[in-house]
DNA sequence: TCAAACATTATTGTCGACAATCTATATTGT
DNA sequence: ACAATATAGATTGTCGACAATAATGTTTGA
């Protein structure tokens, strides 16, 4: 399996340090299958044959599921069992909404709080975002890792490590698995990359309050963006039918 | 040990089923031996001294331990151990800085997404709350139980099930462990009564707008009670000293 | 006397086995 | 034939012991 770029960038982050403990390992594994859709979203998680699969005992394996259960990717019940959650498009919007709200506020801290230093950081880099989308326009993939880049950068610009741990320790695999799942390429590249422009401009500006209205928006574009494309395809199916 | 009406309430809701397992019992148990102080924060936990406390395996120890991390009460390390969460005033605020964000969508939500049977319920709670008020002005407790029960309500209400999580199954603990170090006893009490008064107002009219900037600014509101209170304090003693 | 390397101790991570609980099939009675 | 019960199977929860890692104290050398 090829790990591209924001699968690395997920986990090498500060919030995550680097596995050391086999349980750790599996963990990472499993975090790759999941979201990859290589273990089905919905599917029931059999200890015993997992444990087998990864060659270890069924309390190692116990221990990775409880990190996959905290990253909100599995469920349990006491005495069933645990499942892999499903992608449901009501899941997907709300997840949406959730992150409308802590990105949102993660952008208005930012302004406040980034250094000069990192504010330069993000300017590079979207630079260099530019640069790509000009070699590869239309191609949505590298502005998709441009995309995951860009938010975490906020995120750990905030300096609220409660907001980093929700949306960086847990959220944002969920949000991976539904990129995943959905097969979402980003129509809105081109878009999207000046909604970027515009927020970190308000950031280096120390203008929390147009950052965090800036970005609420933009992900709110994605939200509604998704939403028309399920309309349609309702409609088309409805029309076909 | 008394149980108050919040602590039972924190646990008596949809994210947290009733404890079955000796596991979820231990939880429970350490949960409000740490939240009440009774395990100080800031403390390392052993696990074979607290195996032997409770009369349990390490195994199920160590699954007790695995859900007091998902609430953010304790940290691991690997190969290391795990220690209970210091409370300091810089993490109080940013808690404060994500329920704004949160509770304030969660608002949003609920003045979209709540049913009329439950605007109606929570208008009788806060006629209740008055009650109470009325009978013990000027003594805080009540109302603090009437608060958390009220942001509850409205949480529950956003019918978004990712917010209800993080909020009811993750925050809120962390919320009332704050709440019982630092010793706040909510001198905003009617402040808070009139500023529930106007949200439940602006939801029954389903005003989702508006509903979530007066919840932004009640959260807002407290927090900068409290940054004040710090600053008055940081120079008292700086003039005493 | 101090620093560094070593040995010892204690703690955590991992393992395999047993007990308790749930699920599914088969049986029995109406 | 259908429903309810009972039984058999599998799965999860719990336990105690062992291995691996980190922290402590001791010894040795300069």
């Amino acid at each position: 399996m090829i790990l591209n770029v924001s699968t690395i960038m997920a986990l090498d982050n500060p919030t995550t340090r680097t596995a050391v403990t086999t349980a750790d390992k599996v963990f990472e594994q499993m975090l790759y299958a999941i979201v990859n859709g290589n273990i089905k979203a919905g599917s029931k998680i059999s200890e015993p044959e997992l444990a087998k699969n990864y060659q270890i005992s069924r309390s190692t394996l116990r221990e990775a599921l409880n990190r996959l259960e905290k990253c909100h990717l599995i469920e349990r019940k006491a005495n069933v069992g645990s499942r892999v959650v499903e992608c449901s498009i009501a899941g997907l919007l709300e997840l949406y909404i959730v992150r409308e709200a802590l990105e949102g506020m993660a952008c208005r801290q930012a302004a406040s709080n980034m250094t000069d230093d990192e504010i330069l950081e993000m300017k590079a880099m979207l630079a260099q975002h530019a640069n790509v989308k000009a070699l590869r326009e239309g191609v949505a993939y590298y502005q998709e890792e441009g995309d995951l880049d860009f938010h975490y950068k906020v995120i750990l610009g905030s300096h609220n490590q409660q907001l980093i741990n929700i949306l960086c320790g847990q959220l944002y695999h969920l949000v991976r698995m539904y990129r995943c799942q959905f097969g979402m390429n980003s129509p809105r590249a081109t878009k999207a990359f000046d909604e970027h422009s515009r927020i970190i401009e308000a950031i280096a500006e120390r203008d929390g309050e147009l950052a965090e209205m800036l970005m609420r928006r933009h992900i709110a574009a994605s939200r509604k963006n998704i939403e028309n494309k399920i309309a349609q395809q309702k409609l088309s199916t409805s029309t076909t039918a």
